[in-house]
DNA sequence: TTCATTAGTTCCATAATTCCGTACTAGTGA
DNA sequence: TCACTAGTACGGAATTATGGAACTAATGAA
């Protein structure tokens, strides 16, 4: 059984549940230029997307363990959502499940982040 | 004239220009609990506080050389202004000048702060 | 003056995080 | 079975955070 578990490590990523997310974990999460950028991109895209759409990212290649470890922060933060399609991770935001707690903040966030980025 | 810049380091702390100041840098300051603790005080407080008032913040009593760092990682990101006033350090908020750029931004994420802190 | 006191800062050694190269696992298809 | 692709785990290097001790700067009393 916890052989079992181990096996699916890899398969099933673990995500929080809503009651777990808080307001410092967000903001940890956000606190990075990468993961902002990523998560501002699956908030406005119109499709989930796979890890490796980001390995050329803000104007820099990023190392594959790196972009992982930027996926598993957003994930354990409760902001995006993981899973896998064949040999792929295909990331999608949470946004409706965070919308009662979070919604009008991470909304501020990236319509902020949005627009600066059009001005730079 | 450089003697003198060197001179008022401990009198006129730096605070970045409004045009300075960047979504990355605020969630960054915003990331650490705290940090956004002492920006909601002071945020919802009537008055300017000096940086003692939060020796003692979130069950736990801060060296003063760590809070010293937070207030200046507060005051980088654009988001405190610092006057001296005799032997203290007045913080508030620059939440007027910040308001045009990032209003709604910070204001979504301290009602978020501060409600999650009521509940919990 | 000089001394004591208070409020913050700077310095620096240690602790904790983050970054990233390498080796790995898991799925797919020939 | 093998090669290939997507992503993860591990571990050391680089960076950042923490906090004690020594410091500066202002104030007020003797």
């Amino acid at each position: 059984m916890s052989s079992c578990a181990i096996l699916f490590i890899m398969r099933t990523p673990h995500h929080p549940q809503v009651e777990e997310i808080t307001v410092e974990g967000i903001l940890h999460a956000f606190s990075d230029p990468v993961r902002i950028e990523i998560f501002a991109n699956l908030a406005t895209a119109e499709c989930a997307k796979n890890c490796s759409t980001f390995l050329n990212i803000q104007k820099r290649i990023l190392p594959k363990s790196t972009l992982s470890m930027h996926f598993r922060i957003l994930r354990e933060a409760g902001l995006i959502r993981s899973e896998r399609k064949g040999v792929e991770l295909i990331n999608s935001t949470r946004c409706e499940e965070l919308q009662d707690r979070f919604g009008p903040m991470i909304r501020a966030i990236v319509e902020t982040y949005v627009k600066q980025q059009k001005t730079v």
